[in-house]
DNA sequence: AGACATGTGTCTTATAGAAGATATGATAAC
DNA sequence: GTTATCATATCTTCTATAAGACACATGTCT
């Protein structure tokens, strides 16, 4: 019986599987789960291999399979000799994960961290747009937020920001500029809300009066409109923003492949 | 002696070495070999896993996972049950895999297909920008067009391209005009050269007068400016493009993770 | 039309050594 | 005695092999 052991003869999970899948497919969603619980927390290092095997009763080579995938994903880390870690936008390495505005000459911390200036910050409403992107009903609680990112003391971006209220019950304009680093690390370390995809729509508009202004720009001067929506965990919406990009000094860089 | 063979008894590999990396990876590397010397052609299948380690000396599963990597980034194709394939940008389904541009309401294909004009064909000489990028001295041959694309009539997209001279040398505007489907399709069947990745740097622009009239729109009417440097393989520079994107009636889509 | 054979990639298990990281303990140097 | 240095043990992930069962595609034979 070397072999033609498991999945149909011994049960091979937990929990309740998912459905017909193959193995690996559902160590993937049950490692999932835990994340998504919090059982392993952003930065930390998840069980070895060989004691996830061990608890899902699979080899373990099926959970390295499960586990690849995840790391494929952004969501594990994997390093060798050390262990395999939950990902988290509090790197030191990378400081904007889903930043994807590099200037022409240089690099983004060529000059330093970026300077961020909270330029208004209210619990206000969601109206019909922002409540379908978040998945919310029209009128629930929103937690809008503007900002303007500087590099080198030059205002390059331009951020609305709109978060559930729900979820982010709390978050004051004080605890954002409190705070050094990514803010999606400070969701992470405060809300426990990792965000861990995001989906962009881009275009290029002329800014409006107010919007030159906050940039210190000419209005004649077009920008670059870049729509946000994260995901958290399971696809759910958990922040949607808009950002006007200067494109003079800096260019929003893709990988095609 | 189950496991404790080759590497070090029995010399693994056909050819010479790259250096020392890990087996799947040499083999990964002489898998590309073939591909670029078109020993397989794009479309067709490469031998199966088995012949594969058998011509490689080394096992099944150590040919898969050169083969998953080579899977992940696009250069071959896996179809269970019928065999691994060379990638093509001749498929069906997806017809232009490098655009991103998305129209606000239904998919690119609803309006059927694109129209494709060309405004331009000339043969020059490059100039220090395209020169650098496409790796060339400055002077060098090169052949660069210019072409509008319509999807339902409406013009969208202006793209100048440049091309160098060698690689596709007898590449004529009435050769681009007859075919139908997508330019880097014409690329491999015609010169074989197979467009393997892109990088693409993005930017708010406003249009010139004469670009604004080939789009048949305002000049106050900020377009995308859409820069690509597309690659064969090797990471070889062969082709500098810049296109202009109408964004009032579609967006760049973009996924992050 | 249906059954079957065959060739493909897919999934799972088992085994074992290589390689990177870290702690521990012995030994040498001060 | 304390501090450095080295070797060893023991974690971890990573690489490689082998073998068998399974799923999918496409024939061929009945």
């Amino acid at each position: 019986m070397s072999t033609e052991t498991s999945l149909a003869t011994s049960a091979p999970v937990a929990g309740i599987a998912p459905a017909f899948s193959p193995l690996y497919q559902q160590i993937k969603a049950l490692v999932l789960q835990s994340l998504q619980s919090g059982e392993w927390k952003p930065g930390e290092p998840i069980p070895s291999e060989f004691e996830l095997a061990a608890r899902y009763k699979v080899s373990q080579g099926t959970v390295r399979k499960a586990i690849d995938e995840l790391a494929q994903d952004n969501l594990l880390i994997r390093r060798q000799g050390k262990g395999t870690f939950v990902a988290t936008h509090a790197e030191q390495q990378v400081q904007y994960r889903f930043l994807k505005l590099k200037p022409d000459n240089g690099d983004l911390n060529s000059q330093g961290p970026a300077e961020r200036l909270i330029i208004d910050c209210k619990r206000t409403r969601a109206n019909n747009d922002v409540a379908k992107a978040l998945r919310l009903r029209g009128g629930d609680a929103v937690l809008q937020l503007r900002r303007v990112l500087s590099f080198g003391g030059v205002p390059t971006i331009l951020e609305d920001i709109w978060l559930p209220g729900g979820p982010f019950k709390g978050l004051t304009a004080e605890r954002l500029s409190a705070d050094q680093g990514p803010m999606y690390a400070l969701f992470e370390t405060e809300f426990g809300i990792r965000m861990v995809r995001a989906q962009e729509r881009l275009r290029a508009v002329n800014p409006s009066h107010e919007e030159a202004k906050l940039l210190q720009i000419e209005q004649n001067l077009p920008l670059l409109s870049v729509e946000r929506l994260a995901f958290t965990y399971q696809d759910t919406p958990m922040e949607w923003r808009r950002g006007l990009y200067r494109t003079d000094t800096h260019y929003y860089d893709n990988e095609l492949n």
